[in-house]
DNA sequence: TCTTATTGATTACATGTGTAGTCTAGAGTG
DNA sequence: CACTCTAGACTACACATGTAATCAATAAGA
């Protein structure tokens, strides 16, 4: 509900929220590592975004643009998640874990710093 | 990468996951407690689930046709999971839990479910 | 049998999304 | 100063999606 951010937008995001600012020519760079985009795609992406508020553009002294995120990741997250939670598994978080356990073994370190997590909100509960 | 089921399609897979096989205008039916789609709508949603072979329809001996998930949830759920964790949470399970928690959305009942759950998992990956 | 209601197939149409291309103004270069 | 390169604004265009309408075949009633 927040804000609504696409597929190829999220490739974008997820550049800025690794490092910003930084400008259209140095995101096109970032991403030619995993997306084969045009310098006009990316830019298209970033108009879209600033549009949507979920990026800033502010000219630097050498007259180019520079974006920052306006969303951070983990309010993106907690939204997708939310409406991914209560869009298929019925506002449950439980079955979603379950889901993700049989079809990805977590490690043994990722269990256990799930038994961390959970305490840890247990006590913040408390 | 299973099946791309979108948000309009997805409702009408719920209705069915709950209850199947039905007719379309049984579905149209349940689905008016919470959309108010017309019948056609719905109809072009079952054409085009049929079409990404989501459903399957078997003509009765009414002559209608009775619709049934040929994806279960699960199966669903966990593509969709795994999409959203690996997307916007670079494949880890944690940080989606700790946004969630950090929204307050666990009641004590919930966070003992989650409890249960971990120790499950971690007794079957002994 | 003629009329009407219903189902399913086909078509429609605005808006969203992925993926650019074009055009213009300013920055640097010979 | 004329030419060129680049960034950004605007435009393009096909396919996806939400939301139906039209049309044809069939079933059911008068």
């Amino acid at each position: 509900m927040s804000v609504d951010i696409t597929d190829a937008e999220l490739a974008v995001m997820k550049v800025l929220w690794e490092q910003s600012p930084l400008n259209a020519r140095q995101i096109t760079e970032q991403l030619s590592r995993e997306k084969s985009w045009h310098r006009k795609t990316v830019n298209t992406l970033l108009s879209r975004l600033e549009g949507k508020s979920a990026i800033a553009a502010r000219k630097h002294d050498d007259g180019v643009r520079y974006f920052t995120p306006r969303v951070d990741q983990d309010s993106y997250g907690q939204a997708a998640a939310t409406e991914l939670v209560d869009s298929v598994f019925n506002g449950e978080l439980a079955p979603l874990i379950a889901c993700f356990a049989r079809n990805r073994r977590l490690s043994r370190a990722q269990i256990d710093q799930l038994r961390q997590l959970i305490e840890e909100i247990d006590d913040e509960d408390a």
